[in-house]
DNA sequence: CTGTATCCGATCTGATACTG
DNA sequence: CAGTATCAGATCGGATACAG
């Protein structure tokens, strides 16, 4: 029996190299906390809103549309607990609290970028099924 | 005023296209269909299990560890629903239904792969940064 | 200005039992 | 074999009111 190779490679960009690594025993897709994270409804536009500088609380609350002040306050701790931002305190009358993207978390973003290119190559594809298979669905009744 | 332009980059590499993107009024992340399909427990799981070929239903069920019947239907649904799996019946008795990734779902997983890679790369740093904000916590308790 | 606390409805998921 | 139906628990997100 040939030697094991443990290395895995370093940067999968096929899906081959995807399914070398199942044979490996590792897991080709992100683990699920990376995956919460991404899914949460507000936390991959505030990475997007604090990228490019500095931002207030009230700055974020302004710019993203619809989010609540409660769900603003959640995204912020998770982000921050996961070393996606950094929040600074300025010790002000009123006080003024800063939040800005961490270099891993615009990585992150670029990271998404790639599905940002997919989503909009795809998205009329998409809901062209969708249509069609609730065209079918409801004939079928 | 110079005259806009109205073509967007066709791929979206650096957080500058990103910008570009924005400031032409367009999102830099994916839309909420997306995402959720992607945050699904188990939908990128079965995008992965029908990438190499097709698979029946109780393959499926085995394969993927702990999924319930229920979560493997709707889940199923969904994905033929967005055409990312095409569902074949043989119409024989038992009935055999097969499962399989189309190419729109394989350019997914491939896409996917630079999220992986992120994961692969930050999850320690990430791991680290709860274990940190966490102590903070309870330590001001 | 920057949050917290509480409540509530909607959605997601699993357990279990049943079926063509 | 490949589902469907029903129920219940957990989680998510929004509305509102309050606070340092």
């Amino acid at each position: 029996m040939s030697q094991r190779n443990t290395a895995v490679p370093p940067q999968l960009k096929t899906l081959d190299d995807a399914q070398l690594m199942i044979e490996q025993g590792f897991c080709p897709i992100p683990p699920r906390e990376i995956l919460d994270r991404i899914a949460g409804k507000w936390a991959i536009q505030i990475v997007v809103s604090t990228a490019h500088g500095p931002m207030r609380f009230t700055e974020l609350e302004r710019l993203i549309e619809g989010i609540s002040r409660r769900m603003l306050t959640l995204t912020l701790r998770n982000l921050e607990r996961d070393g996606l931002l950094e929040r600074t305190v300025h010790p002000t009358v009123p006080p003024k609290v800063e939040y800005q993207a961490t270099p891993m978390a615009l990585e992150l973003y670029e990271a998404m970028l790639t599905l940002t290119n997919w989503s909009r190559k795809h998205s009329a594809c998409v809901a062209a099924s969708r249509e069609r298979y609730d065209a079918r669905q409801t004939a079928d009744v």
